[in-house]
DNA sequence: CGAGTGCCCTGACAGC
DNA sequence: TGCTGTCAGGGCACTC
């Protein structure tokens, strides 16, 4: 499943095929009109000045003040070939090098749609987003003030996006796992030793696993078709059963917030219930 | 308004 | 073999 390493090596290989493009068309495919595909037919004779990138979603801003924001949701991929099934989307080029793009989305969680520049509102989780992990924005100062503005569990507040950006749930038990804080410990019980460590783990999990070029289960794959690496580096996410590295324990799983899980129940011990 | 729940959507897979 | 049920989860709508 996309998330910050996975859609940090899809832009690093839009960013030489699009930047300076001209759109001649913006077009749904195999999608329903809504929110999720809106304002594509704007793109057309605009120019791409360039992808960013803001947590897992992709931000191309647009000559005529606009920007094309691309999400890869859960099974997005973005290619110059068609493949036979689930193309929501396309980008018709002018003339160069591979001047079709299609979005091809298995399961429909993408998103794919033209804004006013900076005008996030029809995108609520990319309007509140918390600062990118990999650059100086992401502070201890602002890390642990996020935190103690919520007793929701640590790995759910991790996935909302707003304490730091670009984390998902393959990440989230990866770097709770390496700094041994327990999934359901409410962020606001994060002692403070730990703040910095799992800042540090968020870090340095996300940038090796852009090394890796992401980590595929099944669906991702980069622009070029090939898939991340960083699966053969997991050491909880997938691993139930499987010895912890750490201490020989059994790795168990369970769900919270409607995701699996995956946790030491012997290096991550779940706090206590404070009393009243 | 924060927290919690369930939905969207399709394919893979288990079980019978 | 083929049907049915379950699971996967990012983001968001909805409720309390």
């Amino acid at each position: 499943m996309p998330e910050l390493p996975e859609v940090e090596t899809v832009r690093r290989e839009l960013e030489p095929w699009l930047t300076g493009r001209t759109i001649v068309k913006a077009e749904r495919v195999d999608a329903p009109e809504g929110k999720k595909y809106a304002n594509l037919e704007r793109a057309a004779g605009q120019k791409i000045l360039g992808v960013k990138r803001r947590g897992k979603f992709m931000i191309l801003p647009l000559s005529g003040e606009d920007e094309l924001i691309i999400h890869l949701g859960m099974t997005g991929i973005i290619s110059p070939k068609l493949f036979d099934k689930h193309v929501r989307a396309k980008l018709t080029l002018n003339e160069g090098k591979n001047p079709e793009l299609y979005f091809q989305d298995v399961r429909r969680f993408g998103r794919f749609l033209v804004v006013r520049a900076g005008d996030y509102k029809t995108l609520p989780t990319l309007d509140a987003i918390g600062p990118e992990p990999l650059t100086k924005d992401f502070t201890e100062e602002h890390f642990s003030k996020a935190l103690k503005k919520s007793s929701t569990a640590i790995k759910t507040y991790l996935l909302s996006q707003k304490p730091v950006s670009g984390v998902g749930n393959i990440y989230a038990d990866e770097a709770l796992w390496r700094t041994n804080i327990h999934p359901l410990t409410p962020a606001n019980k994060i002692s403070k030793d730990k703040i910095p460590l799992l800042m540090q783990a968020i870090r340095e999990i996300l940038a090796a696993s852009i090394e890796a070029q992401g980590t595929t289960l099944s669906d991702y794959r980069t622009v070029n078709g090939e898939v991340g690496e960083y699966i053969t580096q997991l050491k909880a996410y997938g691993h139930e059963g499987d010895e912890c590295e750490n201490c020989g324990t059994t790795i168990e799983r369970m769900v919270i917030g409607g995701r699996s899980s995956f946790y030491c129940p012997q290096c991550q011990k779940r706090p206590r219930k404070s009393k009243k």
